[in-house]
DNA sequence: AAATTATTTAATCATTTGTTTAAATCAAAA
DNA sequence: TTTTGATTTAAACAAATGATTAAATAATTT
């Protein structure tokens, strides 16, 4: 009989090679971390990762679909409701993604390099334009209530000022930077703010 | 005696090492570039890219003090200019990173994770915040003449207006996103709309 | 042209790294 | 307790990769 059996003593070998994997990849890359180095990591024999995952790139792609899904999820709900004002879901947006980021800081840049790796097609902007939200902008244009803003520098403009922090992070957080604790508390700034900033941009004409 | 003899036929494989080792590395990053790639794109044999710069490494640092050097030197001069207008050094500061960024698109990816590779310090912030400009916007802020904005974000806010989009470039640049001359002209409708959207952001309180 | 130095190469080495194997150990079922 | 299948391991393998060597070729000087 084809009855499975569980080990409950300990968290699954399983489970402790994921955590490890997804630690080591969003943080350094796919290049950068070896197979041994999650083993390692993991508290784990090197061998227990094949038998598992059957290749490193297996168990990367993993990581990469969970961090992709993280990474577009937030936009997808908030972006078509058509119960919500631009002015709403612009401040929605922000405080999302800068809650996700908070817990989860490196993910951009990993979503970033994906796509430098091998030239592989993410498709946010496509999500973004194809939105209720955009259909609501030019709504807006139309009846003067905002400027006449491309909405390709809209969308860049939102994602740039949520997202840079988090993609620049290292750069601020150096010898004589700022702490993670003043990171995260200009990151709630932030959050209160670029819904602000970017209303004033949208009056520039 | 010691002297110097050079090949002048063609280009010298030095350079041309060099040249192959900017454009893959810049690319892809360090770990993701084999020496023997280097060598292929450079048309030499591999053994010459360790004659002349002994190893890897070596070459890297040339093409990461390179980089590293392009990607500050934009900032050092405008910043502590005592002679121009706040306005003025939002506007050169934005016009010559993105004329700079338009020839090597991907100068900041390589920059922000080669702090990501060896948690190597970067002194972005340091030179900014020390600046003349700052000074200038401690006195704007007293004058009450621009909102009392905390002068790390509105350093984020240029920046990543700024930089953002050539970070993102290839989630942009998609099949059914923009096209190279596309993102060229975005980039060039950005330069112009930035330093007003930032002005329009000092007013915010 | 001969000598000298710079440049270039094919072949090899040594290490790293992803993967596999075969055997040992452990936990649940019979 | 014995059996059975899941889990875990040490060791080894094979390919990739950074580096070296020793010899050949090309360019410049004498």
């Amino acid at each position: 009989m084809a009855t499975i059996r569980k080990k409950k003593v300990e968290e699954s070998a399983e489970k402790k090679i994921l955590d490890a994997a997804r630690k080591l990849f969003t943080e350094k890359g796919y290049d950068a971390i070896k197979t041994r180095d999650i083993a390692k990591e993991a508290g784990i024999n090197l061998a227990l990762l094949n038998y598992y995952f059957r290749s490193k790139e297996k168990l990367f792609e993993i990581i990469m679909k969970e961090n992709m899904g993280g990474f577009m999820e937030v936009i997808t709900g908030i972006v078509n409701n058509e119960k919500t004002s631009i002015k709403e879901k612009i401040e929605t947006l922000v405080a999302n993604y800068i809650e996700m980021l908070t817990l989860n800081p490196d993910m951009p840049l990993f979503v970033i390099n994906y796509a430098r790796r091998d030239d592989q097609r993410i498709k946010m902007r496509e999500k973004f334009m194809n939105s209720y939200f955009i259909k609501q902008i030019h709504q807006a244009r139309k009846a003067g209530k905002i400027a006449n803003i491309n909405p390709t520098n809209l969308m860049l403009n939102i994602v740039a000022l949520t997202i840079f922090p988090f993609v620049g992070r290292r750069m601020l957080q150096n010898s004589n930077g700022l702490t993670p604790q003043q990171f995260n508390e200009l990151m709630q700034e932030r959050k209160k703010m670029i819904p602000k900033w970017i209303e004033a941009m949208l009056k520039v004409k």
